[in-house]
DNA sequence: TACCGTATTATGTATAGACATAATAACTGT
DNA sequence: ACAGTTATTATGTCTATACATAATACGGTA
């Protein structure tokens, strides 16, 4: 007894899509008429659609219907992984060095300001200056710098938290031109991220990548 | 008859993570028992936790329960809109110039390559450099480049495909220091993307963004 | 015609019950 | 002690039904 899955849906619906019989823009069926069709449930249907809703697929609207997405906006997953595993994924060892620590404050909250090169078979790899909450971070002892790298120590330790991310390209400054060993070509990928638990400012990073990094992903 | 909702469920599970109730790592209660727990059915727990293990808050397997995602903060779901809607969003005029268009050939596939400047209030946005497949996109007229860009024509015309996108940092070429008109911070940021429908490659794009440009999204 | 309340409609969500399935634990005989 | 089989467990999914809700269509009244 071969039941109907909602991936089944799923499917069928995509392949009307990209067979054209429903182009962007056109209502489709109802959800009680598709799960006639299919012969299954409605909640079945409704499942299948909710989440190419989410994918930004198709479009809904109560009493308005089901709609072929006139301008999906395409949305890209990025993965934003340790740096550790990042190189380590590849193979490579992982290793970093602290440059520079001191306390700081930032919008009159007391931190902790750390510049870290993170290295690729100690091939410098990428440039980190962050600032961490104390108060947050209360549990960051000076030991656990010596082995594991903020960003990690936070990542285990702080669970959830909201934040933004943003990327754009600078020129290399002195130092970062030293660090690379950068001549000529001296664009520079930049993530900035900003990590928020409840309202409290946890962590400010910024991440420089030498010239050819990329940061990639499958949509 | 206040009901027990799944999005009540889902806050409650981040605030116990938050509080550290539960920490990363941590098996939680069946399914079964936070139903009961909540009073509500084990459907509605499962659409709740379902979403959130989308989401990478937990990770869930069968027989071997739920528990708190060790390193939670992975992804980053940017949105890739349409370069004129990125420019009308921001209460601007939007215009382009069709600087070449050429016929040429990419993997011995016929295709047609053209070069769009994007003008923001006439001031230049972003740089294009696009090659897309005659094969596909037979229905691309020359009249239609004088009035819609070609991503915008895909976008409303090629309804679904998979593809990669990744981000770079180059330095300026000769052209684009002109386009731009820049100077001595000559770091741009680049987006390439390659779009395909059914293994046969559509477009491929290389998008240029002037010094200072940023690409954004909320965790 | 313009306005406002009501009916209709499609999606959104909750429920209880059932069975499927993957992963582990427990048990078996050798 | 080991390998192979079976039982158990928690998640995964489907069904049928019910009611909620947002958005539109349809009225009637001024």
């Amino acid at each position: 007894m071969n039941r109907v899955t909602y991936q089944d849906i799923q499917r069928d619906v995509l392949d009307r899509i990209k067979s054209r019989e429903w182009e962007p823009g056109d209502l489709i069926p109802n959800e009680e008429t598709l799960a006639d069709t299919f012969g299954c449930a409605r909640a079945t249907v409704n499942r299948a659609l909710r989440e190419l809703a989410q994918a930004g697929i198709i479009d809904r609207k109560r009493k308005g219907g089901t709609r072929i997405s006139i301008s999906p906006i395409r949305k890209a997953l990025f993965d934003i992984p340790i740096i550790r595993k990042e190189i380590e994924n590849k193979g490579n060892k992982y290793s970093f060095d602290i440059l520079s620590e001191k306390k700081t404050s930032l919008n009159k909250i007391d931190g902790l300001s750390v510049e870290t090169i993170h290295k690729s078979n100690d091939v410098p790899y990428a440039f980190e200056q962050r600032w961490v909450s104390l108060k947050i971070a209360s549990g960051l002892k000076k030991l656990d710098l010596k082995t594991i790298s903020i960003n990690e120590w936070l990542v285990a330790n702080i669970p959830i938290s909201t934040g933004t991310i943003s990327f754009c390209a600078e020129s290399a400054s002195e130092k970062e031109r030293k660090l690379f060993n950068i001549s000529s070509n001296n664009a520079l990928l930049i993530v900035n991220r900003e990590t928020f638990i409840t309202e409290d400012l946890v962590t400010k990073v910024r991440l420089s990548y030498p010239p050819g990094h990329k940061i990639k992903t499958i949509l």
